[in-house]
DNA sequence: ATAATAATTGAATTCGAAGTAAATTATCGC
DNA sequence: GCGATAATTTACTTCGAATTCAATTATTAT
């Protein structure tokens, strides 16, 4: 028995000919459009697929009635049975932090340009990272990329769900997975051989949270080098990456100590260090002391900083995030990869540089 | 005939007691964990809706089968049956203002906090904006949030897919929409009369893109109150809101004027105008000049700049969006509304104010 | 204990597009 | 013009959860 499927009433009692259907309300489906053009609904769905067989008499039919209608394909339905929501997840931990607005613009920017779609989370505790977790499965996405610390644990599941997952400046250890990295160690190594150069002698760090590896790296990367140039260890002040830390470290670390250089694991702290020497200590950048970042975010590189820093090359970062987590998706057996880029000194005037 | 449906491979084959299922590959769905907890994927459903009618033996068992699975409810699935996607839009024109990065942080945990979820859009150039309403509109977004222009071709469009607008700081002439704005007008006129409290007499502004409603009311506001004050009308360089075009709107306005202040039409021009000021005419602020800026971005407040601004009440702001959206999600019939909230001036150290 | 009522449960259907295989039509060689 | 082959088109099924309504079970009143 071949019964036509019975739909929702027809749209038809709007096509007068002359005036465009100013059709309303209801949503319009393929079946809609099929019934208007006088087709099958597979017929409407293969004019939407880009290399599928249709004829061109019938594209046209389809198209002028999918027009007359303002049928648009539901996405959410197509997921459903393709498997594809072209969906991915963004995890940014710290928003604050102004290189991550960056970050999370070029994502955009080079996941749109492949028609995927952001999905953001942010977290504001780093406790809700499971809830959000939980979240990023349930809508299906088609892989995540995340800018946040993840328990092995955490790990497995995005394995066992076979989502694809990358990591944006967190190399994870003991475990194979997708990485995406600015070359944190290299970074420090350059500002310290810049700054030893031009005949910095003792030095201060203000490092980010002790539990950020890349806070750790720039950390064990300066002082490294440090060690290797034969110079004395430098004294460190814990902050958290913000503004604040930056003025606080200052004041710490000038209470027994009148380093000629502070070097902050990123720039948001480094100009919080400018704002306080300048202003607190009345000291002259670079003659008085220099200061040097990490980072490279716009309002570093402004003329009122004008920052010696790192600048992460976020573009190419972010569309190599992009590139590993769409191959990951059309081959999903390609083997995990780290990704590590090099950062672009730039020499500004908060630092005697050589 | 009462045939039950032939669902693929029981997941049961893993069900050995003492050991964790070590489930992985294909997909869970509701009837894997009904067939496990030996009972209808009916009831697995309702087990995931809140306030639905189940037997706290039913949910016990069913919950203990989906742990046992992994089981995540399908958003996408529920979504097509429900029409509810839990997604709203939210379009974002420029990115570099570092003012939007703060709305789309706060519009995100507003959301978040009522189980919604944000899909990103960003438009490159103003013409990506049909494109990205297509897009926008595929996904069944439950709402949008636009800090962006539209047509009112464009408008229309979404009030015929009954599809929550709201617009985020541009208020839109012509047409009843939903808007969310900080009263523009309002904020010059404060900065104005300080300015002029303390004793400023002649003025320089730097607005932003003759085509962003929001610095066209920053312009006339101040401009307007100028005049009720029987001041002299003032010199306007018209800016494109970044950085750059504050440095180059000090240039332009030094050149035949000398305003003992200058307002910019945000602060992110105002730091470039602060920073041409102080590096290129070596002029002590606000000693010899003051400037002031709209916004209250982060680096603004900090004592670098220590801008004097009116601070937008983002959190307000995109709590009351978030607010309009939900409340037409929930009650289609909702009338449009306009909310207007007044900015706090902040009186910092770059304007002489009284 | 029994009828009456309330609370649970399940079978079947639905959301909207895409894929599958069968049926139909178009195209081609000779 | 005819069979063979290729290109289109269609009916039907699928994706996975929610929902309706009928069936079943539990609870209460009498």
């Amino acid at each position: 028995m071949t019964i036509m499927k019975k739909r929702r009433g027809p749209s038809l009692e709007l096509v007068r000919p002359g005036k465009a259907a100013p059709k309303k309300g209801p949503r319009v489906t393929s079946y809609d459009v099929a019934e208007l053009a006088g087709v099958s609904q597979s017929a409407v769905s293969r004019c939407f697929k880009p290399g599928a067989s249709v004829s061109k008499k019938m594209r046209a039919r389809v198209m002028k009635a999918a027009r007359e209608l303002g049928y648009q394909p539901n996405a959410i339905a197509r997921s459903l049975i393709t498997r594809r929501s072209n969906l991915v997840g963004v995890i940014l931990s710290d928003f604050t932090n102004l290189h991550y607005p960056e970050v999370l613009f070029e994502l955009n920017q080079s996941f749109s340009n492949r028609g995927v779609h952001i999905m953001l989370f942010t977290l504001r505790r780093e406790r809700d990272i499971d809830e959000i977790i939980e979240q990023v499965f349930q809508y299906r996405v088609d892989g995540v990329v995340l800018a946040a610390t993840l328990l092995p644990r955490q790990i497995d599941a995005f394995e066992q769900r076979h989502i694809p997952l990358v990591f944006f400046n967190r190399n994870i250890q003991d475990k194979p997975v997708n990485s995406v990295c600015c070359d944190q160690i290299g970074g420090e190594r350059m500002l310290i051989n810049a700054l030893v150069n031009a005949g910095h002698k003792s030095f201060g760090f203000i490092a980010g949270p002790d539990d950020s590896l890349v806070s750790v790296q720039r950390t064990t990367g300066a002082r490294d080098r440090l060690r290797e140039l034969g110079l004395d260890d430098m004294p460190v002040f814990q902050g958290d990456y913000s503004y604040e830390s930056g003025l606080e470290g200052v004041k710490k670390l000038l209470l027994d100590h009148t380093p000629d250089a502070i070097i902050c694991a990123n720039d948001v702290m480094a100009m919080g260090c400018m704002d306080a020497l300048r202003r607190e200590y009345d000291m002259k950048i670079p003659d008085d002391i220099s200061v040097v970042g990490f980072d490279g975010v716009a309002p570093a590189l402004w003329s009122g900083y004008d920052l010696t820093t790192i600048r992460q090359p976020v573009k190419q970062m972010s569309e190599a995030a992009v590139e590993m987590i769409m191959a990951r998706v059309d081959q999903p057996d390609t083997p995990p990869e780290m990704r590590v880029f090099s950062g672009l000194m730039c020499a500004g005037a908060s630092a005697r540089t050589a």
